[in-house]
DNA sequence: TTGAACACCCAT
DNA sequence: TGGGTGTTCAAC
C-alpha cells in the first residue's frame, strides 16, 4: 500500500474543491459537498447528509455547485485507504443505474464489501485506522495450494471453440451450447488459462453459491499454476463481512487474476479483464430479485462491450434471448455436441398419470424403476419442487383448507423435529399449530392434501426401508455448511435415494446417479407467466442431467397428466433448438420478448383498489408521455391487474406491464415517467417499484 | 424513501 | 427510570 501517498501537490491541496457525491439513498440525484484534502474521482467520503453520517462516492469534480453554494456542506473525510475507483468501473455503474432507472448511489454502494461503506468501521470507538488497515494486522493463515490437476486433452469441438474465443481480440459475445457433461467447463478453463497467459484477468460468474465451492476447487487447481496462489478470488453472499472484503480487496489491488462469484461479483472492480464468462446463462440466479433488480447477464454483455473483450455465456437450454440473438448473428454459437466422456444422454420416459392409480403420489412404472436401480446398487433422484410436507391442510367432511390470515395462499404442512407438526406460511414466513379438529366444523379428520418433499421423503423410507433416504431442500440444508455435507455424503455413495427440490438440479455431478423422477412438473405448466414453458424445459433437462452422467445408461422419468405438451415432447426427443424454434415463433406472434421490451411497475397497498388507481393513473401518465417518445415505436400498455397471488402480509399487490419494440424509446419513456409520477400521483398509500426487462411476470 | 429525533406511554 | 412504539421531518 506504498503507492496510496497522496498525489496532489501541497499548494493545491489548500484551496476549496468541489466533489459532487453518490449516496445509498433513495432520492434521486447527487450531492455537493467541498473540501480542501484533495479528493479525486472516485474517491469515497465521509459526509454529513441530512441527521446522519454516510458514506458516498466521488463521482464528478464539478467547477461550481449544482445547489446553494452557502448550503454546500463540507465533507469530513476524504479517505484513502484504497485506490480510487477507475473511470471503466464508474461508467459501468453509471449505465447499470441508468438503465434499471435507479439513483447512481444505490448501485455504486451496495457494490462495495459492508466495511467500506459503513461510516461506523471509520469512526467507530475501535475503528483505529478503518477496516482495510485493521485487516492487514491480521493476516490470515495462508491458502494451502491445491495439488495440480492433470489438464484433460480437448475434443476437436472443444478445441474449435476455445480457438474461438482466444482468437476474439474485441467484443465478441459467444454462446457456447452443449448438454450436461459436453465439457463447457474445460472451454472455460482453457480459455481462461490462455487469457492470464496474455497478462489478462478472468471474471467468470456462475448462478448459486452452493455451487461454487465444487467449481472453485477445480479452478484452483487447474488456474493456481498460471495465477498464483492468491490468483483465485471467491465472491458471493455468503461470505461474512470480513472474507468478502478481503476477497474484493485481492480483486481491487490486482492481486487476484481470475474472479469467480455469483450475480454480485459482476460489480467486481476490475477493468483489465480480457474475458468474461456466465456459466449456465439462462439460469433465473442471475436476475437479482429486489433492490436493484438488475440482470448479471446482461451487464455482463454490456460489461464486456464496453471494455471491449469476448465474453461466453454457456448452457445447454440457452434462454431465448441469447438464442434469439444467435438467429440474429449477434452473437456467435459454438457447439459441444458429445458429452465430453463418449457417455450417451440419459433416456426420458413420460408417464401419462391421467390413467393411473397413484401410490403417494408415484407411478408404479417409476417404482418398479426405483427398485431396477437400487437393486443395481445405483442411486435415484426424485424432483419435486415443493418443500414441507404437504401444500395444505384439508378437511374431509367440511371442505375447510389451511389458510393463511395475512396472505391469499394456503398454508403448507410441515414437520419439524420429533415429528412435530405446524403449518407455515411461504409467503409472509408465519407459523402457526395445526388446529386438533377443523376450525370450521370441529371434524377431527384433518387430512394432508398434496405432497411435498418431506411426505415424499417418509414415504420412501418406508417403501424402502434398506435404501438410506435423504431429502435435500431449503430446510433440510438451513443451517450453514449443511448442504455441503449432505452433497458429500451423496457423493460418498452413503445415500441411496434423494429426494429433492431445484437444489439439486444445479451442477451437481452425482457419478452414481442411475434414475431421476420427476413428481409433478405439470405445476409449472399452468403460470400465467409466458416463460413458464421456458423455464420448465431448461429445469427439466438440468435435472435430467444428473442422470447416468458416468455409467451412460442413465434414465429419466418424468410423470405428467399432459404429456402431448410441447414442452415435455422436445424433452422426450432432447430437442432444445426445436422448442426454441417453436417457443421463438410463439414469441414472435405475440409480439413478446424477445420481439419486445418490458418494464414493469408493480404496487402494493393494504387496499387493492388504491394499488389498482394508482396504476390506473401511472398507465395514462405514460399514454400521454408516449405520443412524444414513441415516434418510431409501438408502447403496449396492459390494463393494471391484481397479482395470482394478491395478498402477502395484509399488503394487495397489482402490476402494471409496458412493453416496446424498441429499448430506447422504452428507456426514455421510463426516465420521464419515472420523472414525474411521484409528483402527479397521490403515493402516500402506495409502495410501488419499477423493473426493467422482468424475468417474472 | 429512510432513519434519526422526539414525544409519549406503560410497566417496573 | 427505561425501553418500546408511533410520528414527524430533513435530506447538497
Amino acid at each position: 500500500m506504498a503507492d496510496l501517498v497522496p498525489t496532489v501537490c501541497a499548494n493545491a491541496s489548500a484551496s476549496k474543491q468541489w466533489v459532487r457525491v453518490a449516496l445509498d439513498v433513495p432520492l434521486p440525484g447527487l450531492y455537493d459537498y467541498w473540501t480542501v484534502s484533495p479528493a479525486q474521482l472516485g474517491d469515497r467520503v465521509i459526509v454529513v447528509f441530512g441527521r446522519r453520517q454516510m458514506i458516498g462516492v466521488v463521482v464528478a469534480l464539478p467547477q461550481e455547485p449544482s445547489f446553494d453554494p452557502l448550503k454546500v456542506k463540507e465533507v469530513q473525510v476524504v479517505l484513502k485507504d484504497i485506490e480510487p475507483f477507475t473511470q471503466s468501473w464508474l461508467r459501468f455503474a453509471s449505465f447499470a443505474a441508468d438503465y434499471y432507472q435507479r439513483p447512481l448511489g444505490e448501485v455504486l454502494l451496495p457494490a462495495l464489501p459492508v466495511p467500506l461503506r459503513s461510516v461506523s468501521s471509520y469512526l467507530g470507538k475501535r475503528s483505529g485506522d478503518g477496516p482495510v488497515s485493521r485487516l492487514g494486522k491480521r493476516r490470515t493463515a495462508s491458502q494451502q495450494a491445491t495439488s495440480e490437476s492433470v489438464v484433460p486433452t480437448l475434443n476437436s469441438a472443444q478445441e474449435q471453440a476455445v480457438v474461438a474465443i482466444t482468437q476474439a481480440t474485441s467484443f465478441k459475445t459467444f454462446l457456447l451450447y452443449g448438454v450436461t457433461g459436453s465439457g463447457k467447463t474445460e472451454v472455460y478453463l482453457h480459455a481462461a488459462a490462455q487469457t492470464l497467459a496474455r497478462g489478462q484477468r478472468v471474471l467468470m460468474l456462475v448462478p448459486e453459491i452452493n455451487l461454487t465451492p465444487q467449481f472453485e476447487q477445480s479452478l484452483r487447481a487447474r488456474l493456481e499454476p498460471v495465477a498464483g496462489i492468491h490468483g483465485v478470488a471467491v465472491l458471493h453472499s455468503a461470505l461474512s463481512d470480513t472474507e468478502r472484503l478481503r476477497a474484493w480487496l485481492r480483486v481491487q489491488s490486482g492481486e487476484a487474476r481470475i474472479v469467480l462469484g455469483t450475480r454480485l461479483a459482476i460489480f467486481a472492480p476490475l477493468d483489465d479483464v480480457g474475458l468474461i464468462v456466465v456459466d449456465e446463462e439462462h439460469d433465473p440466479s442471475y436476475k437479482q430479485q429486489d433492490g436493484l433488480r438488475y440482470s448479471a447477464r446482461d451487464l455482463a454483455v454490456w460489461r464486456a462491450h464496453d471494455l471491449g473483450i469476448p465474453i461466453v455465456l454457456g448452457s445447454a437450454t440457452p434462454s431465448l434471448e441469447s438464442w434469439a440473438n444467435v438467429e440474429k448473428s449477434t452473437y456467435q454459437r459454438l457447439d459441444l455436441p458429445a458429452r465430453a466422456r463418449a457417455v450417451t444422454l440419459p433416456s426420458v420416459r413420460l408417464v401419462d398419470t391421467r390413467r393411473l392409480q397413484l401410490e403417494q403420489g408415484l407411478s408404479p412404472q417409476l417404482l418398479q424403476a426405483m427398485r431396477a436401480r437400487l437393486a443395481n446398487k445405483e442411486q435415484v433422484l426424485i424432483f419435486l419442487n415443493r418443500r414441507g410436507y404437504a401444500p395444505a391442510l384439508h378437511c374431509s367432511s367440511c371442505g375447510w383448507v389451511s389458510q393463511c390470515t395475512r396472505c391469499t395462499t394456503f398454508t403448507v404442512l410441515h414437520r419439524g423435529a420429533a415429528r412435530r407438526a405446524q403449518l407455515q406460511c411461504h409467503h409472509c414466513g408465519v407459523q402457526q399449530p395445526v388446529p386438533k379438529a377443523c376450525p370450521d366444523c370441529g371434524d377431527q379428520d384433518l387430512q394432508p392434501m398434496g405432497r411435498g418433499t418431506q411426505r415424499i421423503e417418509e414415504h420412501l423410507s418406508e417403501l424402502f426401508p434398506e435404501a438410506r433416504t435423504v431429502r435435500i431442500d431449503a430446510d433440510s440444508t438451513r443451517k450453514k455448511g449443511s448442504a455441503q455435507a449432505l452433497f458429500a455424503s451423496i457423493h460418498a455413495g452413503e445415500v441411496d435415494i434423494l429426494v429433492g427440490t431445484q437444489m439439486v438440479a444445479k451442477g451437481h455431478d452425482f457419478a452414481n446417479l442411475g434414475l431421476v423422477g420427476v413428481l409433478n412438473a405439470d405445476a409449472m405448466l399452468f403460470s400465467q407467466d409466458f416463460r413458464a414453458p421456458e423455464r420448465l424445459f431448461a429445469q427439466l433437462m438440468q435435472v435430467a442431467g444428473r442422470a447416468g452422467r458416468h455409467s451412460g445408461h442413465g434414465e429419466v422419468i418424468v410423470q405428467t397428466g399432459y404429456p402431448e405438451q410441447a414442452v415435455y415432447q422436445a424433452l422426450l426427443r432432447n430437442d432444445y433448438s426445436g422448442f426454441a424454434r417453436h417457443s421463438l415463433q410463439e414469441r414472435q406472434e405475440a409480439a413478446l420478448p424477445p420481439f419486445s421490451y418490458q418494464a414493469l411497475l408493480s404496487a402494493e397497498a393494504r387496499d387493492l383498489n388504491v394499488a389498482i388507481d394508482f396504476l390506473r393513473g401511472a398507465r395514462d401518465l405514460a399514454n400521454e408521455l408516449s405520443a412524444h417518445y414513441q415516434t418510431e415505436a409501438v408502447l403496449t400498455l396492459y390494463d393494471p391487474v391484481p397479482l395470482r397471488i394478491v395478498r402477502v402480509d395484509n399488503m394487495c399487490r397489482a402490476q402494471l406491464l409496458l412493453e416496446s419494440t424498441s429499448r430506447p424509446a422504452l428507456q426514455s419513456l421510463l426516465r420521464a415517467w419515472l420523472k414525474l409520477l411521484p409528483e402527479q400521483l397521490d403515493a402516500r398509500q402506495v409502495r410501488w417499484q419499477l423493473e426493467v426487462d422482468p424475468l417474472e411476470i
